[in-house]
DNA sequence: TGTCATGTGGATATGTGTGTCCTGTTTCAT
DNA sequence: ATGAAACAGGACACACATATCCACATGACA
């Protein structure tokens, strides 16, 4: 349902925000997230296509956000590497539905919409500051 | 999100459902919902395993409902070729997370449990039934 | 200006979903 | 019995997501 490549990202961009805003090399990303390193490697080399983060070669250099985790939602993060293919037209291109979806299509569009906007109202400093005794990508 | 296979077997169970309780045969299944033949076949083989469908060989066989419309679900169908993979334990295995997702896999998980929600709560009577000007499968 | 740390990008490998083809098996009608 | 209709199932092909490896380019700093 979610690739790997979203939930790499996601992981991603979590341990950024938690160190937000000092940048963080591939390497450590990769190993605090359990990523493989020369995958994640190209996992971010799409989110700086996108403008969500920004690689920085050389000493010292490394990962960071682009943007703040309060203006960085998840949804500006899935769409980057793996959009939710929302249903806008019929996948069977008859005629006489068009834009207008049959009974089926109309419901799986609609839990496209709900998953799209559960993330769009969700960014990552709300998940940072969720209540919750789970920290995010922390064992402790 | 949803595989070929998702959307090739509940096209298949609704053009069942529209002719139900009348056998159809594979070929005519593949006519009217656009599937690659071969393929459909396959994918009612699995649909028949899980006892959605029952599939009678030789003249005058065909594909047909094994449950009735009104006690077919869209998750009922979705379950049998491709489960929505609910996350049930942390992705990176953390011990302190374990079963208590964190808020970013919790959210993730709630948009998957929404739709299998959704996808429960819809048979495919109801489908037939939805006052909708596009009827599914059909062009008129 | 040299050196090292770091990301860049191409080539390649592997697994799985999707799709095709062909032969076999079952069932019914005659 | 025979033959046609229809599904069953294995072998194969192809594309794409995932993953690995290595040579190269770039930037910071001494």
């Amino acid at each position: 349902m979610f690739s790997q490549t979203v939930e790499y990202a996601l992981r991603a961009v979590v341990h950024l925000a938690i160190h937000s805003p000092r940048p963080q090399t591939t390497s450590e990303i990769a190993a605090a997230t359990q990523v493989p390193t020369a995958y994640l490697s190209k996992v971010l080399q799409g989110l700086r296509e996108k403008g969500i983060v920004l690689l920085q070669r050389g000493v010292g250099g490394g990962v960071s956000l682009a943007r703040s985790p309060q203006q960085l939602t998840i949804l500006d993060v899935v769409s980057a590497v793996d959009p939710i293919p929302r249903i806008t037209t019929c996948p069977l291109d008859l005629k006489a539905h068009g834009v207008r979806l049959c009974a089926l299509h109309r419901r799986m569009d609609d839990a496209l919409l709900h998953m799209e906007t559960a993330f769009r109202e969700t960014t990552l400093a709300e998940l940072l500051e969720d209540p919750n005794p789970s920290v995010p990508l922390c064992d402790r």
